[in-house]
DNA sequence: CTGAAAGCGCTTACAG
DNA sequence: CTGAAAGCGCTTACAG
């Protein structure tokens, strides 16, 4: 490769210097309505009258205003204006991890939702850690957002009640919250997982593994429920090693797997608990030499394009950001006082992998 | 299916009503330090130092302070804390979309840094649009962020410098800023690329198409120069035909590639610009009756999967991330005057698809 | 060890 | 149409 840049030895990054950045110093000497107000000869509250576009300024005090906050590089600092107005315009979200493609169509729906009005979004995430959960949601609160959407990592959420009460608006997502009452926006996990079972049944499967999340969190467990229904549904006792439940890292899922699928009378099919499982679960399947069936929860880009291709119970992420968000302002809009469980429909995607008659 | 639950007829949602949610009124009724000083008996400094965890306090005092705050679920706002402290202790990223899988490690990687300097991470979606970009950015700025990570929609940033000067600090990310010296952090988009449509010359490949993005955005204007550097050092004249630029909506998309793959001379192989062309692409590969070799730019989950596996340019998000928000507490720290281009090298991963012959 | 006063940059409520 | 005063909830600088 041709390298005329340098390059940071440490890093190998290549560094290109520039221009020198600036002069002034760093902080604090930011121009105020104060400011403004002295350049233009005018008082404190008729800048403030221009910059809130209030009606009562004549056109020519307008002017010399505008042409001091030209002049002066002026922009409102909005921290200020929360602080005397009591609402930040801000809502905070708390999830399991922003790099998990099932959090960013929900957190982009969040996002648009609190546009619509006028409102920023904090984002974090808990690393699937209670007590990092609880760290962010109150450092939310701190800032006081107006309202707070969470996706729980932890099963106690006392520490929120101080914080409802005084007003922040509460909203759980995907797993209802501990111990305490508040709205939940979630998919219906039991009936889902059910539905994807019992297809795979009704494809003339009768020994099918389930592999899933660790079981405190509420939606692995539902969906191991509704795995069991199915089966009971059909009359089919489960047998204890068609069922493994545990973290999500492939280390842990492919073994689990690979048991399930061998010995003398090895399970034809395989229900996987959410995206992550599914990913090592294909991978296991691609390397066996028999045509494994497959369902898997929560939908993948591509999983139409392989062979075969993965049926899938498919959750809306955007659906359930948006819905969640909504019933936040809904709540700051002080018409929605009595906490509710929304549960949104899953849907079946058949593509070929659910369809597999048993190898056997 | 079973629906004893209530349903919502427009939505379809099950509704679940639960228990009333707070008798109090919704807003400023928090207490204060000032309220906590009046009930536990002391001056608003003391509950200060408690609240602060500062010395010189009798634990006497500080048990009668905290008492109070139990008493009262007082929470520090730190809304007011930080207009009197200067710093916000927040940083801004402003991105295309938060529901693209390449901007979720990115914006995680960002937010872990964030974290270790105890700052939190608001999000925002440009869409792309400029303007979008410039009023989410300035909206940032108005709140007092301490720094501003951009991924550019716009070509033009002068809007900004009022904000440098005035000590925000600010990284650009994938693309740099437009008429103004800062710092950015990106891709070896020309080389990657080079490297990439070097690697299907290798095989044996002469008429090779390139698709990619709008060519007002920076990555898709130098991958396509990659393009043109790796078909000349092969000595291969590129005709028009091979490439074609745009959104990278699958309704432009589709028939860009099937238009190559089609007439007397179609291209034998095909070079993707990005993640969201790949997508399209590979499903229109699927589509033909002959091997057509492919790389794209960006890596893909279930790409190995695939069959044949996709080969790709791989970007690290996660380091672009990490490196750029590196580079803004570093700048924050008044260590960093200068403002730089960083490049990170990318990584072809070669899977199948771009090791395939050509089909004539 | 403790606290009263001033101030961060705005908005509110009011008076001219 | 315009502006001086008070206050949002904290921290800073200082005095006792």
């Amino acid at each position: 490769m041709d390298r005329r840049i340098p390059v940071d030895d440490r890093t190998g990054h290549r560094i290109v210097p520039e221009t020198i950045r600036r002069s002034e110093s760093r902080y604090g000497n930011r121009p105020t309505m104060k400011d403004v107000a002295a350049r233009a000869g005018v008082g404190l509250k008729t800048v403030s009258r221009v910059v809130n576009g209030e009606p009562g300024v004549t056109p020519e005090t307008e002017r010399r205003v505008q042409e001091a906050i030209e002049a002066l590089g002026f922009r409102r600092n909005d921290s200020a204006r929360v602080l005397r107005k009591g609402r930040t315009a801000s809502i905070g979200l708390v999830l399991e991890d922003l790099a998990d493609p099932f959090y960013g169509p929900l957190s982009r729906a969040v996002e648009e939702v609190a546009r619509a009005h006028g409102a920023l979004l904090i984002n974090g995430s808990s690393a699937e850690d209670p007590d990092r959960e609880q760290e962010l949601a109150l450092a939310l609160c701190a800032r006081r957002v107006d309202g707070l959407v969470v996706i729980p990592a932890g099963d106690d959420h006392r520490y929120l009640e101080p914080e409802i009460k005084a007003g922040v608006a509460t909203v759980f997502v995907d797993r209802p919250a501990g111990k305490i009452d508040a709205d939940v926006v979630l998919s219906d996990n039991f009936g889902g997982a059910r539905d994807g079972v019992a297809h795979l049944i009704a494809h003339g499967h009768r020994r099918i593994g389930f592999i899933g999340d660790m079981p405190r969190i509420h939606t692995a467990a539902e969906r191991l429920r509704g795995y069991r229904a199915a089966m009971e549904d059909a009359d089919i006792p489960v047998r204890d090693s068609w069922t493994s439940l545990g973290v999500t890292d492939p280390a842990r899922v492919r073994p689990a797997a690979e048991a399930m699928l061998s010995g003398p009378e090895p399970v034809t099919a395989i229900f996987a608990g959410n995206n992550r499982v599914t990913v090592t679960v294909i991978r296991v399947l691609a390397e066996q030499n028999r045509r494994v069936a497959f369902v898997g929860f929560d939908d993948l880009e591509l999983a139409d394009l392989l062979q075969p291709g993965v049926t899938v119970v498919a959750q809306d992420a955007a659906a359930i950001g948006r819905t969640a968000a909504e019933r936040l302002f809904g709540q700051l809009d002080g018409n929605l006082v009595t906490p509710e469980r929304i549960e949104l429909p899953t849907r079946l995607i058949t593509r070929g992998s659910g369809e597999l008659p048993p190898a056997d």
